[in-house]
DNA sequence: TGGGGTTAT
DNA sequence: ATAACCC
């Protein structure tokens, strides 16, 4: 029947944050010279550590007694307490003073303190409607806490940027991804936008056109077109039922979602690349020879490329774009394949044993995409190596792998100077 | 529109 | 394994 509170004596080891009353910092566009100021103290994190939540538990003084001097401010400046049955289940503080404490029968209250003033506590309906009110309050500032924050690591990660790589650029802050990428560009060399919580529907209202969503491309815009929909009010408000017939359900819903910024799509660290390729394009090419030296060369280009990864391709993708006067572009095929064991075995050695064993491979893709004793015209080829797999004992997750310079490790002649000139385990925030 | 790259089915 | 998507 009552909220915990707890009741101490303020510990040595720590002390109260200053002025939470007037920190009304509000978020809107920050601008760099604001932020890039800030400045502060290192915190080491020990590697491995899944320290990366800051938690946040608020406890609110005597709620029902506050409830109750909210509703009679009379009470304010008295000692109040709350009465179940014969029981005071709380009280203010002015009543603590005076030693009451909570589950204090009344009898011994009155005792204590003959001047209490007590209100009876049974019927909690006040104190439910609050409560849904704190928790309210508490999902709107903490998402504002969250943008403001979110607004300093955006400064930080372009400062960053700029002082390690001389890039500069623009971030969006927001509570998704698609909204902050949509919020990105607003103002646009070298700034930074926070979308408040409130201007989301303008936000994507401001699209003058469904594709310009991301995550709507040039197919599904067509296919949105057919039925009608040009604007993001129309995807909006269209059946969901019909768009489901036309798409599916789950690429239906997920595209009306879009069209309100909903977006719940997971954050992924991207770290090195998922996959590698090459390819070139040209007005024709007709016959298997052509295709088999243009093939070569994407292969040595790629095979050159893939050693100073250091990381193995599992498989092999071959693609081509075949020539027609309609449907000018974007109308590819490929074929791909698992990478034979002993020829990954071979891909850190000298790369020509592994040469002879892929282009064959490819043929074969190639064959199963063209009836080479058929005339054919191709305006494009492109090899792809992917399902790439770090060498032992450098494991995906390490920092190590992310600090990595794009050259491979060797196993000589490589100086203590060579490595990182950042500290690798400390990290410098806020 | 070239040369990448990732994700959904 | 392949098409669709994105920049």
């Amino acid at each position: 029947m009552e909220f915990p509170e707890e009741e101490e004596e303020e510990p040595d080891w720590l002390c109260p944050e200053p002025g939470g009353r007037e920190s009304h910092a509000a978020p809107g566009r920050v601008s760099s010279a604001t932020l890039g100021a800030q400045s502060g103290h290192i915190k080491t994190v020990p590697s491995g550590s899944t320290a990366h939540r800051v938690i946040v538990h608020t406890d609110l003084d005597c709620f029902y007694a506050q409830v109750e001097m909210i509703h009679n401010p009379e009470l304010r400046d008295k000692p109040l307490g709350v009465q179940q049955k014969y029981l005071v289940v709380t009280c203010n503080y002015e009543a603590r003073r005076l030693g009451i404490q909570k589950l204090m029968s009344v009898r011994d209250a009155k005792e204590k303190c003959p001047e209490l003033v007590l209100v009876n506590g049974e019927d909690l309906t006040q104190y439910r409607e609050m409560s849904y009110k704190v928790t309210a309050v508490n999902l709107h500032d903490d998402m504002h806490i969250r943008l403001v924050i979110g607004s300093q690591i955006a400064a930080e990660m372009r400062e960053a940027m700029y002082n390690r790589l001389g890039l500069t650029g623009c971030a969006g802050v927001a509570s998704n991804k698609l909204l902050s990428k949509l919020v990105s560009g607003t103002f646009k060399p070298n700034q930074q936008t926070v979308l408040l919580p409130e201007s989301c529907q303008d936000l994507v209202g401001s699209l003058d056109h469904i594709s310009k969503v991301p995550g709507i491309g040039y197919k599904t815009t067509k296919r949105l077109e057919l039925l009608g929909l040009s604007s993001v009010r129309d995807l909006q408000t269209f059946s969901p039922v019909i768009l489901a017939k036309e798409l599916g359900v789950s690429m239906a819903q997920h595209i009306q979602k879009l069209s309100y910024g909903d977006d719940d799509s997971p954050v992924a660290a991207s770290g090195p690349p998922q996959s590698l390729s090459d390819e070139d394009s040209f007005k024709k090419c007709s016959s298997e020879v052509e295709v088999k030296k243009k093939i070569e060369e994407l292969l040595a280009n790629l095979l050159d490329r893939i050693s100073k990864d250091g990381r193995k391709p599992h498989t092999i993708r071959l693609t081509i774009r075949k020539f027609s006067s309609t449907n000018k572009w974007f109308s590819r095929e490929s074929r791909q394949c698992p990478i034979p064991s002993h020829v990954i075995q071979k891909f850190g050695t000298g790369n020509s044993d592994v040469v002879a064993p892929l282009v064959g491979i490819l043929m074969k893709l190639f064959r199963k995409m063209i009836k080479v004793e058929m005339p054919f015209h191709l305006t494009l080829l492109s090899v792809c190596f992917s399902n790439l797999k770090a060498l032992p004992s450098l494991t995906k997750g390490s920092i190590g792998f992310y600090l990595m310079r794009s050259s491979p490790p060797s196993s000589s002649g490589k100086k203590m100077d060579d490595v990182p000139q950042v500290q690798v385990n400390s990290c410098s925030f806020i």
